[in-house]
DNA sequence: GCCCTAATTGATATATTGTATCTGTCACTT
DNA sequence: AAGTGACAGATACAATATATCAATTAGGGC
């Protein structure tokens, strides 16, 4: 999430909680802080620590989760079930409409990626989807791989 | 899996442990059953609990992780990271390759379907994938999606 | 059959991730 | 200034998973 300016997405991030009738508190500013500046995703107790690192502040892992749902809510990040890790959503500052992204997780590291599929692939995962009785896929897709780093370092297979 | 048979699917496990010098113990033999005669995937708890139900057996759930960890090396079963929940694989007794495998689950009840995916649209996974630096995506897909009962009852979003 | 070795299991502790619940506090509205 | 509702603190606990070491069991050579 570095390439985005930390600015921008906060106070865009504080203008749509403005626009919700819900409040930017110092908590919620602590959490998205950290979601910007980390260039990995973060476990909830990452989070928490990394809040904490070096200051007088006390993030319960519990207020965490509070946070991390209502940002989940308010499409400001993305949970990614493969890692059980949270990263910050690439689109708050965007005006468009950004209800379509897809991760790469390397199986072994947990390092994420995330890119653009074509259209017609997200259209075959659909059409597959409809045939097995699900009306829709979830716009957010989690894909697990092996990074290239992994991949040059052992020989361990991709779990499962 | 309730659509395989089980006796078939039971002697083909035991021929590729034996073939593997590996045991095909009365644990495992608990362990794989249960997942065979579920229609739904199972958490490693669940799956001690079937095991315990109605009988003299004490399955500690240790023992059924480390089951499920050399059944996964065996591609005897997949974990679903997404659920963390386990499912038989559709295709222990079969001859011929079976290394891709896709699962779609529902995010609001957890309900599984295995689907296949054309061609193309694996291909277009894999291009996406290199170009992100990743060298292979895993065999394995999960795509989280809302099935038709979930779609039907209530009007909640997809989480995340 | 007996012993040796390695594989397997038992048993216990602990880590990690996440939910539930109730209470206290703070900010906005009137 | 008081009331209301959103927010945070605090505690307990559930669910998922890993680490470790001891005890047991099975199979192979003698």
């Amino acid at each position: 999430m570095s390439m985005v300016d930390y600015e921008t997405v906060m106070s865009a991030a504080e203008q749509k909680c403005i626009q919700g009738g819900i409040r930017f508190t110092k908590r919620r500013k602590q959490v998205l802080s950290v979601l910007i500046e980390a260039d990995v995703a973060l476990s909830a107790y990452e989070i928490a620590e990394r809040c904490n690192a070096g200051s007088d502040s006390n993030m319960p892992a519990m207020s965490v989760y509070r946070i991390l749902d209502l940002f989940q809510e308010q499409n400001f990040i993305h949970k990614l079930e493969i890692a059980n890790k949270y990263v910050c959503c690439a689109h708050i500052s965007c005006s468009h409409e950004h209800d379509k992204s897809q991760f790469l997780i390397c199986g072994s590291c947990r390092h994420v990626e995330e890119i653009n599929l074509c259209e017609d692939a997200v259209k075959a995962l659909q059409t597959a989807a409809s045939a097995a009785g699900f009306s829709a896929i979830s716009p957010q897709l989690e894909i697990k791989g092996r990074c290239a780093q992994c991949e040059h370092s052992e020989g361990k297979a991709i779990t499962s």
